[in-house]
DNA sequence: TATTGTTATACTCTATAACTATA
DNA sequence: TATAGTTATAGAGTATAACAATA
């Protein structure tokens, strides 16, 4: 358990680090903003899925991954091909011109970091890896819907 | 200098963060969003000033910041005083239902982060922020060229 | 001429709800 | 009935450009 003042300062730095992330999607190509290349970037690292895992790992709702999908599909980076096993489903593959994108997205990346972040050792950048990761892990299990035991979830309703 | 799978595993983490970042906007009140939230917090911490300096806290362009601060305005928040230095420019300046409305956002955060980051050490917190406090400072120095004019901005670290 | 701020416009990302096809 | 996915719609947030007032 934090202070208050900790949680309020996390608060601001939430916000603030948009300023990051908009950096981070200037350097993109235009072709590909960011939600495609996070929809190919996760293809890279788990192999292919459904819509509806992919979405969970965006952590946004399947009509948003779904956008995504067919954005990237329109440009040839991805393939939908049938699933055997549900015939709602299709699976998701990347295609060797998603691969060569992924590639140059991966050479924009590290250049702009290699630029921003030269006073930054691995180990630290590693660190900031490792509690971000926590952070969504913590605010998962808020949102989830593993929804195990009584109901404990707080009235975030508001009025409209 | 950091090995380039743990900048690719940076930019991951920043796309997902925003997960969390929505999470925190859904228990705001319908009235004040994100953004106005943002402007009320800062002219808090760091008491009145005009809208381009905002803007620079905010790390938004100044368009962004004037309908902020329009919105925060209609709502009496904030009282806008003529700047007797530049007639321009208008001082922002927090009401009374101003700082009751931050109060009420620093409960509701607080008892957010309460529940979510039950498991986090007050320190593991801080480290968390200065991570990223130092991480939009590197960012700061490539897009917002060293401009340490006359106004001599603070570092963008937090005071403690 | 340059700067401060406002407004109009457009774009990205997101969620909710209605819909279809299948399980 | 329930689930996987798509599409329509709405809303927040942002940037660029054109503009007004002042420096």
């Amino acid at each position: 358990m934090a202070a208050q003042s900790h949680y309020e300062e996390l608060a601001r730095q939430l916000s603030a680090i948009g300023a990051v992330k908009r950096g981070l999607a200037r350097i993109l190509p235009p072709e590909c903003p960011a939600g495609s290349a996070a929809v190919l970037t996760l293809l890279e690292r788990h192999g292919e899925m459904r819509i509806s895992r992919l979405a969970e790992l965006l952590a946004v709702d399947m009509s948003v991954t779904s956008r995504h999908v067919a954005h990237v599909a329109q440009r040839g980076w991805i393939e939908r091909s049938a699933d055997p096993a549900d015939k709602r489903s299709r699976i998701l593959r990347l295609t060797p011109e998603g691969q060569t994108m992924i590639d140059d997205l991966g050479l924009r990346t590290t250049e702009m970091f290699a630029h921003t972040l030269k006073d930054w050792t691995d180990d630290e950048v590693g660190q900031l890896n490792t509690m971000l990761a926590r952070l969504r892990d913590s605010f998962g299990d808020c949102r989830a819907p593993h929804v195990r035991g009584p109901e404990t979830r707080p009235p975030t309703r508001t009025p409209a």
